[in-house]
DNA sequence: CAGGATCCTTTACGATACTG
DNA sequence: CAGTATCGTAAAGGATCCTG
C-alpha cells in the first residue's frame, strides 16, 4: 500500500491525468467554456452577441479567446459581406465533441443551485 | 429566426448560462481540475504526493488551491498525529458528484490524443 | 513532512480609448 | 459592427528560506 509499483503506475494510470491534461490546455483561461456554452446555445452569434451574452467579459479577452478557439478548430468565423461588416461565429462539429464536458458542467451547476436554494422557486 | 423573443429567452435559457458560471467559479483558476483528477485516481494523497502527481504545479499554488477546495467542501483535510505530521488530503461524497466532468474532460482528451496520433502507440 | 513568508518576474485579465 | 492599441492591475509562477 506504500509506494511499490510507482514505476509500472507511470505507463498505465497517467493517461488519464494527461488527457485531463490535454483538455484543459485547450480550455484554457476563464472564458473558453463560457463562450462555448453561450454558442452552444445560441447558435451562430456575431461578436456584439457573444460581449452581451458572455456576462463581464471585456473585449480584448473575447476577441483574444474567439482567435484562440478559431486556431484550435473548436469554433468558425465567418465574415458576410454587408457594411458594416457582420461576422458570424460558430461551433465547428469538432467542437461539438465538447459537449459532453459543458452538459455535465451545466448540469452540476444545475444541481448545485438546488442544493442552495432547495426546490423552490427563488 | 432573427432575435424574436429574446425577453422570454432570459427566464429560461438562461438558467443554463447560469449554471456553468456557478460551476466554473468553484472550479476556478488553473489547478483545481488537475488536483481533483489526481484526488480522483489516488484517493487519499499526501500534500507531498500531490505535489509530486499534479505536473508543475507549485507548493505555494498547491496550497491555496487545496484551501479553497476544502472551504468548498469538495475536499477534505486530515492531520495525522505523527512525527513528523501527516496531511491526508480526499475528495469528499460532495466532491465526487463533480466526477461526470471530470470523466468526460479525461474521456475527451484520449480522443484527442488518438485523433491526433492515431490508434497506433505513439 | 507540510506548509507559510518573502521577493521578484511574467502572464492573465480589465477598462478605456480608437479605427476601418 | 468588429475589432486593435494602450495602459494598468491582479493573479500566476518560480526561487529560496524558514518553522512546527
Amino acid at each position: 500500500m506504500r509506494k511499490k509499483q510507482i514505476v509500472n503506475n507511470t505507463a498505465c494510470c497517467k493517461t488519464r491525468i494527461i488527457a485531463i491534461k490535454d483538455t484543459m490546455e485547450i480550455l484554457s483561461g476563464k472564458w473558453k467554456i463560457h463562450i462555448l456554452g453561450t454558442l452552444m446555445e445560441g447558435g451562430k452569434m456575431r461578436f456584439m452577441d457573444l460581449l452581451r451574452e458572455v456576462d463581464g467579459i471585456a473585449a480584448k479577452m473575447l476577441s483574444k479567446e474567439l482567435q484562440d478557439m478559431e486556431m484550435n478548430h473548436l469554433i468558425s468565423r465567418t465574415v458576410l459581406d454587408t457594411k458594416p461588416i457582420t461576422v458570424e461565429y460558430e461551433i465547428t462539429e469538432y467542437g461539438q465533441t465538447l459537449e459532453p464536458i459543458i452538459d455535465e458542467i451545466a448540469n452540476w451547476g444545475i444541481a448545485y443551485r438546488k442544493s442552495i436554494y432547495g426546490d423552490r422557486k427563488n
